[in-house]
DNA sequence: CTGATATCATTTGCATACGAATGAATTTGA
DNA sequence: TCAAATTCATTCGTATGCAAATGATATCAG
């Protein structure tokens, strides 16, 4: 019995036994998008389990103006990452709640500066260890060494 | 700067701090929740840069159901990671399209059967390709063994 | 000096993402 | 068996996230 070519039945057979290489099958879960949005996810449920009435971008803000100081809306949304619309909606939420202030540029009209309020630097001093307490948790999988891997990769990537 | 001023007892304090490896300041930019924030926010961009008339979420939709076939959509959702409020918007915008339809399932009158339409099917076999591209230039930054030592400790996160 | 360009902020529209509440249908357990 | 608990789907409200358009202001080039 001569072997030609492999009947449809040994491809479909191949397809499902293929254990490595694999090369015909597309695998959501093992693509690095899939799995980062997941492992961001969890994150981000970490986060909400630790501080409950603050987003994490919420956070980034504060965080932020608590290490430089006052700035402009727009210089604030590049160093959180935060394109002008997305920043907008993140300070106003902020002010709402007295958290932070915005006053005009007294030279560039065009810019709005942003600061904390004191209880906002409030918040931030107290948010800061869960803070730490989240980072802790969400690396909780990785040893100390895998860690270290992880976040000089992660940062490559981002 | 945390303070308006700082003394020179912080300052020193601050010092002696910093041979310790600075452990008393939060260093926004190095929190995994922030770096992972960035890595998606790039690895989307990637993929709209790939794929312009289609999200990750609507794509990932399409790919679960062209490997797995006919499903619940809460089933769907949990294999894509999605909750139930969630995964009902992106297959009512799929549906919209024609690229799935949905029916009710015979027995369970709870359930909503989703699956595949032929322009569906066709579909995601045309993006799969660009789906690993997206990939490849997302891992881009780094080398195969980095990439697959990414892999590893991102999916122990996820 | 002035027109072209660039920057900053805002607004609108669309698409996740999730908690909470609700209703319908099914399953469980005493 | 039948009331309680669970599951599935939907809806509402809130919060990112980004593209595109707009208006105000500032800067640049000729």
């Amino acid at each position: 019995m001569g072997r030609p070519e492999m009947s449809a039945e040994d491809n479909l057979l191949r397809l499902v036994e293929a254990e490595d290489g694999d090369e015909n099958n597309y695998h959501l879960q093992d693509q690095v998008g899939f799995i980062l949005r997941k492992a961001h996810q969890r994150h981000v449920s970490i986060f909400a389990s630790h501080i409950g009435d603050l987003t994490p971008p919420q956070f980034a803000a504060l965080a932020k103006l608590y290490d430089i100081g006052e700035t402009s809306q727009n210089q604030l949304g590049t160093l959180i990452a935060m394109d002008a619309a997305t920043v907008k909606g993140v300070i106003d939420r902020l002010k709402a709640r007295g958290l932070v202030e915005v006053s005009k540029h007294e030279v560039d009209k065009r810019r709005l500066l942003v600061n904390l309020t004191p209880e906002g630097r409030e918040a931030i001093e107290r948010l800061i260890p869960l803070a730490r307490a989240i980072t802790e948790e969400t690396l909780a999988p990785l040893t100390a060494k895998e860690t270290a891997t992880f976040l000089r990769l992660l940062a490559k990537l981002a």
